[in-house]
Order: structure tokens, then C-alpha cells, then sequence
DNA sequence: TTTACTAATGATACTGAATCGCATAACAAC
DNA sequence: GTTGTTATGCGATTCAGTATCATTAGTAAA
């Protein structure tokens, strides 16, 4: 399994190198994921940032995941949340008890989901996985 | 892997054994339930019950949810998506094409959760996973 | 460094899913 | 039937996300 931290590219460069435009509103909310890192929802960064617009947070937050640069986590209630995404191909741990988000890699899942593959009815072509946990900070804050 | 239909409980006994009431509301929405079987919505259903109140179609899934005869899954766009749950704990195949859903269930996979506790930073209280696939049918259809 | 083009923005209105509050209706037990 | 309570339908409301559109601000070229 992998959970170390992988160098993250330049945000900003990745946008500007598919063309896109480096602008004050892009700059500030790109800000503000690098601080926050994991488990934000839109709503939060309008909080965060009230000069920026409710379209433009969605908007960009929109391209970031068409560039892949972050992934979207549809828990069972509640908002969407945004993680930035630090490698390629991975899946989530959700903390149930204070809804932080980490990522994880295991090359065994990927290979047994690719064994599953035969036993499927149809192609599969794709999947995600999200481990449910109680993080450890949480389980030590429940035994004080 | 396990595929086979299991013999499904009445919901309706269900859920007068819970102490929850028979209404006519609640029986013409199981029925339709029943009828669909997987990968429906709620507006779908609110559809074809134009007697039924909106707000009832939602508190009887909230209801159902709860006792656990159905699941919701929450595919990446669009509405989240009902289905019937026949086996206690399985996961689910989703056509990219069409948006059937299908449920499987391998034991392989739940050994391989439970040896990723040892590697997870935390208890794992749960997991979920999806597939995505292109189904025979669309498959198929693709090709002629 | 101006100019000119166009992408991006913010404000606002709007959509669609889901929930809330409430007066009324329907159920279950007697 | 009568009664107590649960469930309902309606309409208003919330909340995430999108569409529209006039204006602004990047960018690249003159």
C-alpha cells in the first residue's frame, strides 16, 4: 500500500498549460485547497472567500476536476466534498466520526479488481472503492 | 462471486413489524419497487404515483433506507438511485451506458478489506465499492 | 502601453432534489 | 363507531448547482 506524500504539480501551471487564464479568483480559491488539502466542500470556500462569486468556486472547482487535479467524494449524506488529488489512481478513506478524507493505493485491490473482471456480466472499465474508518485521532479522543 | 437471487422478505411485513403502519401510499410505492427492482429514482417513481405526495415518495425511501430493503447509491452524476437489496452486504455494478444497476458479492473482496485494516491508519468500520461497466446488452448494441 | 479580442467573472435568477410545517386524513386498537 | 396517533398531501423553503448576461480583466499583438 502507498500513503506517502507525492509532490503535487503547480496547479496554476497545469491551468495555464491547457490554455486556461491564470486570474485573482483561480489564484485565491487554488490558495485555499493547497491549505485545506482534503474533505472541503464548495460551500465552504465561498465562506472562505466571499469576494469570489458562488458561480466561479463551482466553476473552477468544476475544472479542476476536468483537469484532474482534484476528486469529488460523494458521501452517503451531506454535500459533496473535494480532496486535491495526490496520485494518478487511488481510492478514500472516509473517517466516519469527523468526515476527513485520506487517500490510499493498493496494488492488490487493483489486481483483484481486474481478476473480479472475468466473473462480471459485461466490461468493467472502471471503479472506486471507499474504506470507512473511525481515524485514529478520533478513536483516541473516544477512550479520554 | 454470488449472483444468485435471494427470496426477498415482504417489505410490507417489514415494515408493520417495525410498528409502522400499512398505508396505501406506502404499499403502491413497494409495489412499484418491486416492479422496477433496481436503479430507479425517487422522481421516477413520484412519476408514476401522481396521487402519492412528493415529500411522501421521499420519507417512505428515507423509511425503507433505514430498515435496510433498499440501498442508495450516489453515482458520480445525477440523482442518487434506488435499488432493492437482496443480499445483506454486496456491492454494485453500474452500467456507464445505460445506468443498470447490478449487485454482486465476492467473498475474495471482503477477505482483501479486512487484511487492508492491518494497513490503514485507523479502524475500518466499512466499505463500499462500486464498478463501472458497460453492460451485455449496451455492449452489444455498440457493435451492431 | 495602448488596443482589441475573448475568456472569465459576479450578480442574479433559476432549476431540481430534498425537507419542513401544518392542517387534514387514514390507520389500528379498542 | 370512537379515539389517539401516525401518516399524508400541500405549499413553502432550503440547498447545491447551473444558466444568463452585462461587465471586467487577462493576454497577445500592434
Amino acid at each position: 500500500m502507498t500513503t506517502e506524500q507525492v509532490v503535487r504539480p503547480n496547479i496554476m501551471a497545469v491551468l495555464e498549460d491547457r490554455g486556461y487564464r491564470s486570474t485573482n479568483s483561480r489564484r485565491s480559491i487554488v490558495h485555499i485547497l493547497e491549505e485545506k488539502g482534503s474533505g472541503f466542500t464548495a460551500e465552504e470556500i465561498g465562506r472562505e472567500l466571499p469576494s469570489v462569486g458562488r458561480a466561479t468556486v463551482f466553476r473552477t472547482l468544476k475544472l479542476l476536476l476536468e483537469i484532474g487535479v482534484i476528486c469529488r467524494l460523494n458521501l452517503p449524506d451531506g454535500a459533496p466534498r473535494y480532496t486535491l488529488s495526490r496520485v494518478e489512481h487511488h481510492h478514500h478513506t472516509v473517517c466516519v466520526v469527523c468526515g476527513n478524507v485520506g487517500e490510499f493505493r493498493a496494488a492488490t485491490i487493483e489486481r483483484m479488481m481486474r481478476s473480479l473482471s472475468n466473473e462480471i456480466p459485461g466490461d468493467v472499465v472502471g471503479h472506486r472503492i471507499e474504506l470507512y474508518i473511525t481515524c485514529d485521532l478520533c478513536a483516541k479522543e473516544n477512550t479520554n
